[in-house]
DNA sequence: TCAAGAACGTA
DNA sequence: CGTACGTTCTTGAA
């Protein structure tokens, strides 16, 4: 606050300015995932603590006017009546807006029968008079009319929200060419349309601001209206009484009854809390920490989590650092910091003690201990930390929590990436962070003990949100995945530089030749590449029909090639498909060959926070998409060998694991029955909807169910079904009834599954990992189908991952504990690839079949197909 | 230099 | 108008 003997009293129009806001922000990136459209909010509330900090306002009060009828629609019913309905969208954004300000302690005013701008000019006169400096902040023009010596007018510029514009009595007589308490009269005189007040025809600003100086005042003017001559003279006289008319309705009420006083409406302390609660139920993040900072840290109100004072850190040494490690009896959070997959610095943290130390062989002899102990450790995320302390030869122990992790369950469509973001929704705080731009930055980044308390208060508040179910996933399946996962990526798997750079040197020998042929086809050479110079020679060039659109032009992917070449054949088309597949293989190759290490070996990273689902992903390179439908692509695989000190690489895949999922969600007994036949499941599924028996079924009739079953996953249409089996979509819809009416059970629980999702607002697998659809509520059906579609198909892909996770961590450590060096390289959503040692390959399968086949207990027993080789291609069969 | 879009590889 | 990913390339704006 400033010390400067007045008070400030701010009095702001809510309800022009949200309005403005409404328009200046772009709706689509103002919606929170139920659909609740926040731009108003968002945009009021960040202009409104701009102000705070710039103002200072000693006292503050917001007004809103309550609906449209007041005291000038009495006596003028046409007032505003030309204006449009407010929108829905807007309007819905109000109570919410109000209830940010209840939660900043700010005053709302509303009187029923006035305008919001009516009780900002009674509070502007009862502070002014009180002996404050008053803010008036409106978008309504005739907010003009209070300015004087105590009362400055804050209006927006037509530019936005963002800038408001001064006005003082100065600067009135400067734009307007007249001293703000004549406003009115000139506003009466010109009229103003948007309150469908019609002024004097052809007497603009500049004839009205003519007259007020020659008259002296607006009485005066209409008393003598006789005097002026010509047109507008007439036309003055014709509209004396609107003019009249207009000044009643114009003049803003100065004795409003209002149940406040200025003196009542001084800032008070904010509920941290309940900004916290609501801002992340509007999804704001980078507002909370505005709003904290403006009002100051002084002005929080006493809460516990406002208050906590980061404790300092205190730099210790190798063997004090072990006493004190080993003294704890909670939780420590830890925070190793590596550079180059190496560690460099530690940081350890309490509730309320922070130790630093650097690393180094020295260091590491007195701390392993406590890392490798079971003492309880909270990390953000453990998996680069943990390998970098299995680099050094420390296996850590006693992971207990990882927020990174536990953010990500939480809320799997918004990966809160960093920590910092986390400590933004969750505790409503800043983390310290150095600006990189910056040689010598202004501010310090925090210690890595400082980072570690952080993540340990995160810890604490994900532990009060998240539910049980989910709480258990985490533990029992994504922590021991995690340090599985270590394992693997530190493994790496060996690939052949060789066998790469051969295939490479064909393929792009081919290329070239392909592309050759295809310009001598087109009389000219172009990118091959670039889908807009196709487009050119494929439609301009070739005169070939257009295809489907997209947003930048026409399609030219595959399918579509294809189809053009059934309908017009051409040997361009064909010469175009080979080269994209020649060059997609070579660009796989190469990026694959780029990252081989100096170990001959490629080490991937698995993101285990990248899916929705609860799938992994795997990035630098993507060993999850090798290539495999091709016979000529599987050379790849072939490259993907046995390393040295080892005999074979171990395939296990588990075969339709999403139908089987699906049958035991769905309890179908047809389906159930399909399974524990033995009989090959197409064939059985083909053999009962096409009535025929299995030893019958054709291939068309095997192909049309598969893609039928695995349709199902994902949700499919009719429309769909025929466009992907190429057949009619009556066809299609035929072939989906009779699917049906032999599997209905498949549908019904498809259907109740959705439904559910609708009810409780996520979707969850069988062991309890959830994911939210706050669009299955959407009135955008686009939106709402998507989520439909994708809210079927999570909790089965969902709970195949689960059940992959599970199995991956049991044989990691069953091979671990039963002392085998065989070890899990890769796993590829339903497939693992393992290196197996010279004598171990008959207790590895074992463990590998009897832990994918026990991970789940389901209705249905787990395939599991094993396949051994030198190489990955060998060993898939 | 960056972001978006198209295309395409996998389960 | 079928789910879930990551990578590469081109293009057009900065």
């Amino acid at each position: 606050m400033t010390d400067s003997a007045k008070p400030t009293l701010m009095v702001v129009d809510g309800h022009s300015l949200a309005y403005r806001a409404f328009f200046a922000l772009p709706v689509e990136n103002f919606t929170t995932k139920d659909n609740q459209h926040t731009n108003a909010i968002y945009g009021f509330l960040s202009m409104l603590v701009n102000l705070i900090k710039a103002e200072q306002p000693t006292h503050l009060a917001i007004a809103f006017d309550t609906s449209r009828h007041s005291f000038r629609t009495d006596e003028y019913p046409e007032y505003k009546a030309t204006r449009s309905e407010t929108p829905q969208e807007f309007r819905g954004q109000i109570p919410l807006l109000q209830d940010c300000l209840a939660a900043m302690s700010i005053p709302v005013l509303t009187k029923e029968g006035v305008e919001a701008d009516d009780i900002l000019a009674t509070l502007s006169s009862q502070g002014a008079e009180k002996g404050y400096d008053v803010l008036v902040v409106s978008g309504d023009r005739d907010t003009i009319q209070l300015v004087t010596d105590q009362v400055t007018l804050l209006y927006p510029s037509v530019q936005g929200v963002s800038q408001l514009k001064r006005y003082d009595p100065t600067t009135v007589q400067e734009r307007y060419g007249v001293r703000p308490e004549q406003y009115p009269d000139i506003a009466a005189l010109v009229g103003e349309t948007s309150d469908n007040l019609p002024g004097v025809p052809k007497v603009g600003e500049k004839t009205a601001v003519k007259w007020l100086t020659q008259f002296g005042s607006l009485d005066e003017l209409l008393d003598r209206s006789g005097e002026i001559k010509g047109v507008v003279g007439g036309n003055l006289r014709d509209h004396i009484e609107d003019v009249r008319r207009n000044r009643r309705l114009n003049r803003l009420l100065t004795d409003v009854e209002l149940p406040v006083a200025p003196d009542d409406l001084a800032v008070t302390p904010i509920d941290a809390q309940a900004v916290r609660d609501i801002f992340a139920r509007l999804e704001f993040r980078t507002l909370l920490p505005r709003v904290f900072e403006a009002v100051g840290a002084g002005e929080v109100a006493d809460d516990p989590a406002s208050i906590v004072v980061l404790p300092a850190p205190v730099e210790i040494s190798g063997s004090e650092f072990a006493t004190w490690a080993g003294a704890q009896t909670g939780e420590v959070s830890l925070k190793i910091v590596t550079q180059g997959g190496v560690p460099t610095r530690l940081g350890a943290a309490t509730d309320a003690e922070l130790r630093d130390l650097d690393w180094s062989d020295d260091v590491a002899a007195p701390v392993r201990e406590w890392l490798e102990s079971a003492a309880p450790k909270v990390l953000h995320d453990a998996k680069p930390q943990v390998k970098a302390l299995l680099r050094q030869g420390v296996r850590l122990g006693g992971l207990a929590y990882d927020t990174s992790l536990a953010g990500w369950l939480l809320r799997p469509s918004f990966p809160d990436k960093t920590l910092s973001d986390l400590v933004e929704r969750y505790l409503g705080e800043k983390l310290p962070e150095a600006d990189p731009s910056q040689l010598v930055p202004e501010t310090e980044g925090a210690t890595p003990s400082q980072e570690a308390w952080f993540a340990l208060r995160v810890a604490a508040a994900l532990r009060e949100d998240i539910p049980e179910s989910v709480a258990a996933v985490l533990t029992d399946i994504e922590l021991p995945t995690l340090t599985t996962l270590a394992d693997m990526e530190i493994a790496g798997v060996a690939v052949s530089h060789e066998v790469l750079s051969t295939f490479s040197g064909e393929l792009a020998t081919r290329a070239e030749t392909i592309a050759q042929e295809a310009f001598g086809i087109v009389g000219r050479e172009f990118n091959l590449g670039s889908p807009k110079q196709l487009q050119e020679v494929l439609f301009d060039d070739l005169q070939l029909p257009k295809t489907r659109k997209t947003k930048t032009g026409y399609s030219t992917d595959a399918a579509v090639l294809a189809d053009l070449q059934e309908s017009h054949p051409h040997p361009f088309l064909g010469l175009l498909l080979q080269h994209r597949e020649a060059t997609k293989l070579r660009q796989i190759i190469e990026s694959l060959d780029t990252a081989i290490g100096a170990d001959d070996r490629v080490h991937t990273t698995y993101v285990q926070t990248g899916s929705q689902t609860g799938r992994l992903s795997s990035t630098d390179p993507n060993l999850q998409n090798i290539p495999v439908r091709t016979e000529e692509s599987r050379r790849i695989r072939s490259a993907f060998q046995v390393g040295e000190g080892y005999d074979a690489l171990l395939t296990a895949d588990y075969s339709q694991i999403e139908m089987r999922i699906m049958a035991h969600l769905s309890g179908d007994e047809g389906l159930i029955e399909a399974f524990n036949s033995g009989e090959d499941l197409h064939r059985f599924v083909g053999a009962r909807v096409f009535g025929v028996d299995p030893s019958d079924v054709t291939a068309a009739m095997r192909t049309k169910v598969k893609a039928m079953s695995y349709g199902l996953v994902y949700g499919l249409s009719a429309f769909g079904l025929s466009k992907q089996l190429r057949i009619e979509q009556s066809e299609a819809k035929q072939l989906m009834v009779e699917y049906f009416a032999r599997f209905g059970a498949v549908r019904d629980y498809l259907r109740a599954s959705v439904m559910q999702a609708k009810e409780v607002g996520y979707t969850e697998t069988i062991f309890g990992r959830r994911r939210p659809f706050p669009d299955l509520a959407s009135p955008n059906r686009v939106l709402r189908e998507n989520a439909e579609r994708a809210a079927l198909n999570a909790p089965i892909q969902g709970s195949a991952a689960d059940i992959m996770k599970i199995a991956l961590l049991h044989i990691h450590n069953d091979l671990r504990t039963e002392g085998l060096s065989s070890r899990v390289l890769l796993q590829i959503h339903d497939e693992l690839v393992v290196e197996v040692a010279p004598g171990e390959w008959d207790a590895t399968e074992r463990i590998v079949r009897a832990r994918m086949g026990d991970a789940a207990d389901l209705t249905v027993p787990l395939d599991v197909q094993v396949g051994r080789g030198r190489d990955w291609n060998e060993a898939a069969h």
